[in-house]
DNA sequence: TTGTAGGCGTTATCAT
DNA sequence: ATGATAACGCCTACAA
């Protein structure tokens, strides 16, 4: 039993339950009743307990979660893995997961994959090795085939945002719905010439948001014309340069559908720097409603997302998951709901 | 020794390094060996190597950084702590962060404080318990003093982003500076009333930003009028209600620096909103230059601010702290530039 | 009410 | 080159 002061003569030790328990002069079991939370209903002696406190505060023990867990086999930690947190879609998502995470008690690790399968399988790797209870995979992983299998094993519970074919709760947005509501909106006002300044093929989000449009293009008996879609990253540059390239074209558009407020944004500086009158020449459309749409002038039409809920629902769905409170079987995807928001960026086509 | 299958009772077992050992019928330390990563250089045959490999592969194991991190004293995982992920100064910190952490094989933990000491507190500890080998802490941390003694007990590093009076190494933005050289532009152009639209009073940031506008204008010889100053969210609601405030006053501001571009933008459209001509009549600046600032009409004026590599400048001080390259003694705070960006907002007042 | 001890899954040390 | 085994720090039957 002398072994025991073995690594003492390194750096000082950190400060474990023997520790306290030492210097209380109990047990270390006493000691983990003593500070274990539902303690008050525990077999313990209020003094003992309440020596144990003292002892620990006096000591700056901090419990190492690394050992509980393993113990345990549960960490609190979820893995929660988007595209990228400096595209505004996703902070606010975050914030909604965290949110309802830290409430119940679970702390969270951020990886973003840029969309790259590579990065994502590493990251879903990483996460299993590290025993998070669960996965909130926000989208991004569209494309690449997820191994479920190992989250199973593993005991790990998996939820996604968007659509996906892997097998577990979902939240999404009716995207496909949605591009056509707000493509529908112009065709309604009278356009007949409607673009599209699309995302990256990449993105699920963006390819049904694309779908919408073109269902509802063929819903207004509009011919699809591929002169009339441009491409480009989901950030104002693009915006900026697909809306100019489209301005200069034969017979150009009295419509811009854009897939997102930056790229909707970067629309607008050109064809105000062209001299175009938005609405009273060209309409144009945002997607998303982050927080500037209602604060450019014109204002912005745009289709409302509510992204603080996606994250709060997935959140949710998670931890009821973790909670056994779910079904082992896919249970219906949660579908939240968008919405269309007329603003001043559009007006009918020019006569 | 029959003891071993007790728990085989319940939900299938997650795999251990002792059941690929089993299947591969050798001992746990040649599979742990086989799967180090250095294992090329180690004492093992390249057969019994690939034996284990394949069979670790074929029943799907994992190991278990739980049990890794508790026996080797390092988790490998960062604590990263911000006010707010949605505000738009942080997802681009946040992701320099990310990028050079999981280059260098740190997962990372984040938490949103709010500004809130007690929510700060309670992340700070249980980030202890969790035992990450640093901490992050990137803003929002100003007015609440940080216990680093318990750091140092549990051989926590810590890096903050910002001034702090918390004595670690540190990267910050001169912002007193930023705040005096926008102010100053306006004054150069011969503006004598300049308003300023200013954040909220907990945010160190806004203070400092806050403080550069009052040096500038003593610099100038401009007396300090309290009138001329609201405060409000940085958010573009908040620069829209103030600017409108500031423009009904009697003998109202020619110039308005505001403390975030959200709220110049907020500012920029309530003076559409009155008719009034921005730059013409009256003159506004932004700060931190976020992606819109180039695509509002007029562009902002406005001070870049580089908060990517915010992220990846402290995320590198952490990491040579952690491999001890970093002095034990506070280290100078690396100050990063800030730069005052000239764009089509600002005019010199009206005659 | 309190103490003893086994084991969670690793890695590292010491044998063999 | 490989194997047995002792920690890492904690919780929880079970014993006292």
């Amino acid at each position: 039993m002398a072994e025991r002061s073995r690594r003492r003569q390194g750096g000082r030790r950190t400060v474990s339950i023997r520790d306290v328990a030492e210097a209380a002069g109990v047990s270390v079991a006493t000691v983990s009743r003593a500070l274990s939370a539902d303690s008050a209903s525990f077999h313990i002696r209020p003094e003992t307990r309440q020596h144990v406190l003292e002892t620990s505060a006096a000591l700056g023990y901090r419990p190492n979660d690394l050992a509980r867990a393993l113990l345990q086999q549960r960490t609190s930690v979820i893995g929660v893995v988007v595209p990228d947190i400096s595209n505004p879609f996703y902070p606010d998502v975050v914030r909604g997961i965290e949110d309802v995470a830290s409430a119940a008690g679970y702390r969270m690790i951020l990886c973003n994959t840029d969309r790259e399968p590579d990065r994502l399988n590493k990251y879903l790797e990483t996460l299993v090795s590290s025993r998070v209870d669960g996965v909130l995979i926000a989208g991004g992983a569209a494309d690449t085939p997820i191994d479920v299998d190992i989250f199973a094993r593993y005991h790990t519970k998996v939820v996604v945002v968007g659509r996906h074919d892997v097998e577990c709760p979902s939240v999404q947005l009716d995207n496909v719905a949605a591009g056509a509501a707000i493509t529908a909106h112009l065709a309604g006002l009278g356009h007949r010439r409607i673009a599209l300044i699309a995302g990256p093929e990449g993105s699920r989000t963006m390819r049904d948001r694309f779908e919408g449009y073109r269902t509802a293009l063929r819903e207004h008996g509009l011919p699809f014309d591929e002169a009339l879609v441009g491409r480009g990253e989901l950030d104002e540059a693009a915006g900026y340069r697909v809306a100019g390239e489209l301005t200069t074209m034969d017979n150009p558009p009295t419509g811009i559908v854009t897939v997102n407020d930056r790229m909707a944004v970067g629309a607008l500086a050109a064809l105000h720097d062209q001299g175009i009158a938005v609405p009273h020449q060209v309409s144009v459309t945002g997607f998303d409603d982050v927080s500037f749409a209602s604060y450019v002038r014109p204002k912005l039409t745009t289709v409302a997302v509510p992204t603080y809920r996606v994250g709060t629902t997935a959140a949710e769905l998670l931890i009821s998951s973790l909670r056994g409170e779910v079904e082992r079987t896919t249970s219906e995807p949660v579908v939240l709901p968008t919405e269309v928001i007329i603003r001043d960026s559009c007006a009918p086509p020019p006569a």
